[in-house]
DNA sequence: CTAGGTTCCGTACGTCAGTACGGAGTCAAT
DNA sequence: ATTGACTCCGTACTGACGTACGGAACCTAG
């Protein structure tokens, strides 16, 4: 285990090895002592299963719409015992993702009716604008 | 009509002063000619009903998806007869969309998980990690 | 043992969509 | 006519999330 260098880490967790410095920086991914197999020099930075797992979180996370400032918070209450707070988190995120969703819902079939206005006449301007009408409450 | 001035504008359109101009700047606002009502001075700038609906719009648009680029292209293509761009903006956005809606629906299936994980036990860590697992394809 | 590819690290740059600032000009009311 | 709010404009800064660069150290294969 811990055999990977970061750059099989990045790959499999479909990252590029900057943005898994970036998230070091950041606080979100540990930073291994380096050693080497042999015992010689002062060897590179090596990584294992879970750092793989929680780079995916990360990833995860993140298209929940959390940032990686609150990703950092999750990591942390990960290994913890506040499950009040990670309640907390998750009810706050999954209002804002309803919320997300409705909203996407809506701009979809605002989108459908200007498709739907541009088919509809087959020649002068198609109102774009119009179509969009009503929309922003 | 074109009486308010770009705070009025702003305030109708539901975004700030700053806004109005940072879209000015962008080419997605127009930047009407400076006029007093007594011919006196150099006047502001003032801006009438079409304005405060391309402001709206723009604002739809966003929330659809659309980058302020995108917009400002879907702007200039309001009053022009290129329906089969217009078209292939739509579509393109509409299938981004779905697949953002099915995403965040994904992330909500994995949230709702992590918030049962920790209701289930009340007692040590509630595994947040691993109520995202299998989330990320 | 050397050539090449990697790693490490700090710092700089990039994008998107604004937001803030500061000084001069302008407008509306008292 | 003066005060106070608003406008105009350029430039700079913000924040979230990376991406790029460059030189030194390191590791591995031939």
């Amino acid at each position: 285990m811990k055999s990977r260098t970061i750059a099989i880490l990045a790959r499999e967790g479909g990252v590029g090895v900057e943005t898994v410095r970036f998230y070091q920086r950041r606080g979100l991914m540990p930073t291994p002592e380096r050693w080497s197999r042999d015992g010689v020099g002062t060897g590179v930075r090596r990584y294992g299963e879970e750092d793989v797992r929680r780079l995916r979180f990360i990833r995860s996370a993140q298209t929940a719409g959390f940032t990686l400032e609150q990703i950092k918070e999750l990591l942390s209450l990960d290994a913890g015992e506040d499950r009040a707070r990670a309640h907390e988190l998750a009810s706050e995120r999954l209002a804002a993702l309803d919320k997300a969703i409705a909203d996407l819902v809506e701009a979809r079939s605002a989108l459908r009716r200007l498709a739907g206005a541009c088919a509809s006449t087959d020649q002068g301007p198609c109102p774009i604008i119009a179509a969009f009408q009503g929309e922003a409450a």
